[in-house]
DNA sequence: CTGATGACTATAG
DNA sequence: CCTATAGCCATCA
């Protein structure tokens, strides 16, 4: 597995229950700026043990990145629903449920493992 | 090797 | 809301 999946695993994992990120945002957060796609990459292939919250990764307008009413989908909706996030029309509010790490957060928060 | 594809995004009509 | 374009790059046929 390379260093950039290593990285973009390790950001999406700081990303707290109840608060999404978008690709975009977890690409940049992660030191790849404008590697939006290879986000969705690296979630693609996440192996159903991973402990990665993918389901908190949203496109960068708040909407589910899969084809609505797919299976995906749908079980995506439900995990963040079990969160306490609205999904409305497969849409989440970004200006309320945005993570917006403090540089705290960024220095010392989860690590880099 | 070459070309297409995709859990993306920003900008422009 | 829609389409089109351009950037991005690992993966696959």
């Amino acid at each position: 597995m390379s260093d950039r999946y290593r990285r973009i695993y390790a950001t999406v994992r700081a990303i707290p229950y109840g608060r999404v990120a978008s690709y975009g945002q977890i690409a940049a957060l992660a030191g790849l700026p404008r590697q939006a796609r290879l986000v969705g990459y690296a979630l693609h292939r996440l192996e159903d043990g991973a402990t990665v919250p993918w389901h908190r990764v949203l496109n960068a307008q708040g909407r589910i990145a899969f084809p609505p009413h797919s299976t995906p989908y749908q079980r995506q909706q439900a995990l963040l629903q079990a969160e306490g996030i609205a999904v409305i029309g497969g849409k989440v509010d970004l200006r309320q449920y945005r993570w917006q790490p403090s540089l705290d957060e960024l220095l010392w928060g989860p690590g880099e493992a």
